[in-house]
DNA sequence: TTGTAAGCGTTATCAT
DNA sequence: ATGATAACGCTTACAA
């Protein structure tokens, strides 16, 4: 489109960088890399002459060179969950700025992981981060057994598979810190609101409540599932909950698995039933997405050390092979003015 | 990792497969390919061929051969606004189903723009979609400058520029449905919410409420602007305006620019100001979030079809090269809660 | 520290 | 409809 200049019309490479620099094509492509040993000289010489030229290395060609794409592949399902704008935004933010590029591959709720991994290692990534409710041990047998995805790391969530590199809050001794919160001020007949059952059998969540309650207590508390974490689809069965089931049992506060729930579940109990919040019911969350912190909801909840965890990825990518183990995060509690 | 079976240990090449199939290697290409000329004999013999040995294309090679590499680099930012989760869901979904990888790009709210493009380029992204705030003709004239961008799309805003291609909801259309039903309510006494200032330019929808109104009514009415597409930003500026400038001359409706604005303005009005909505001052915002339609907002709003509009990115994609038009779609009105 | 040769796995182009 | 040649732009050996 643009031949102002006298570049070589269309592409700029290595080699005319090196003509130009009065060095060979490769001394260029060392200027270029952080690893090589090379002059200050030289490297100076190219990285002027580059720069005069508009030189920027193919990445393409790189990989297909290097077997080492500098891709990433972000498989993510769960976009009814406003949490994942959070993880989005950190990941990729974090992840470009580490010089990784990051393939957005949507796994579309409910199938779509293989295709997702399908095309994601078609493309040579360097790893595959898994982020989604989509997750169980077949999908990451499929991931590992695909071609060319050299680590799969599962991104807030922990997976039992050896393969795996989990990135994550330290789930179980948050729900501790949270049972604590709730024993200590006394509510008496507490209602877990988890989501998709499968899924909350691997976040840990659902379990450590239940048994720390009833170590304290003597009694398992009761609990319902809502098939997504989606707000609306909370607002339903949580409504639907306390008007059936539990209508003549009022639960005194609802321990929800994550944010999404929580925001749901407020809604049901203050717009559906008309009850207020701590009054008559009191809520906490997980998460604490940017909702979370508004008037209008003022969750008290629990905040996941998003970009601790993204850097934590970073330095798990640029561990070279395999030993690496899995890594786990404190978060906070967040008490606001659900509680 | 595993090579239980007898694979050329390592990676399946369309060597390997042609050799399987009895074919030559260009016939393997062609099998998977769209546009080919090839026999259906050979190319069910490839595909099967394929299909045991767990072939797939490179595409990376195959990018490196062709110039286009399937990928498309999303750019963008202001990542504090819900919408960007409805667009990315869509746009990823969409995309991908078409068979384009999708390279998400965070230009972190500022600046960044020219480094997401340049990594972008480096790529060899078949197309750049534009899609945030952080958008003026710099910009645009750095990506069309960038090395290999071959287009630039911008996506849910409309540019100037006659090197881009607009995929727009149609703001103006909008924004009158809007102030007519404004006026329709017997509302006297609007004030505008904008975003950042150069960027409600861009929209239109500032000044299509404006001139609209003052067609009707005679005379202009105000407006604040608000920084960023954040809701605890909005909800700041408009409790401080509402407290101050216009404390003694309240209006009696807000025209939001977008539901984050509106979302804020609510909860400044109801948990700043203690007012009710729409009792004593009625909002409406635009995009119609999924949190415009939780019960705790309820919003009227006005709904942009992001799906059609990601299709007709797709059939941009593919309308080969260069003489594509912007394309408008029509959103829909959503009348709730707040008027 | 720097240069050379040989690929990486595909596709464009031209031949058959 | 299919086959062969020559790139595509870079990197990994290894040699100087």
């Amino acid at each position: 489109m643009n031949d102002d200049t006298d570049m070589p019309s269309g592409t700029v490479t290595a080699d005319h960088v090196a003509a130009a620099a009065g060095v060979s094509r490769w001394t260029v492509g060392r200027a270029f890399r952080k690893d090589t040993s090379i002059s200050e000289k030289s490297r100076e010489k190219v990285l002027a002459a580059a720069n005069a030229l508009g030189y920027a290395p193919d990445l393409l060609a790189a990989g297909l060179a290097s077997d080492r794409s500098n891709l990433i592949a972000l498989l993510v399902d769960d976009f009814g969950n406003p949490h994942k704008l959070v993880v989005l935004e950190r990941l990729s933010r974090i992840l470009n700025d580490e010089g990784w590029g990051t393939l957005l591959c949507n796994m579309r709720d409910g199938h779509g992981a293989p295709s997702a991994l399908l095309s994601a290692s078609q493309r040579r990534v360097d790893a595959a981060v898994l982020n989604g409710t989509e997750f169980d041990d077949r999908i990451i047998e499929t991931a590992l057994g695909a071609r060319r995805v050299k680590k799969l790391i599962v991104f807030a969530r922990v997976s039992e598979s050896p393969n795996t590199i989990s990135i994550c809050c330290d789930d179980v001794a948050a729900m501790r810190e949270i049972t604590s919160f709730v024993l200590a001020r006394g509510y008496r007949t507490p209602l877990f609101v988890a989501g998709p059952n499968s899924f909350s059998a691997v976040l840990r969540r659902k379990d450590t409540f239940l048994s720390e309650w009833r170590k304290a207590r003597g009694v398992l508390p009761p609990s319902i599932h809502v098939e997504q974490y989606s707000i609306p689809l909370a607002y339903e069965r949580v409504l639907t909950a306390l008007t059936g089931p539990y209508r003549d049992a009022r639960p005194d506060i609802l321990v929800c698995e994550n944010d999404a729930l929580a925001i749901g579940a407020m809604d049901a109990v203050r717009f559906g039933l008309g009850l207020s919040i701590p009054g008559d019911i009191a809520v906490i969350g997980y998460d604490d997405i940017p909702l979370a912190a508004l008037p209008s909801y003022n969750l008290t909840t629990y905040h996941q050390p998003i970009s601790a965890m993204a850097k934590g990825l970073v330095k798990v990518l640029e561990s070279g092979s395999e030993p690496a183990e899995d890594i786990f995060f404190n978060g906070r509690f967040v008490e606001r003015g659900t509680t």
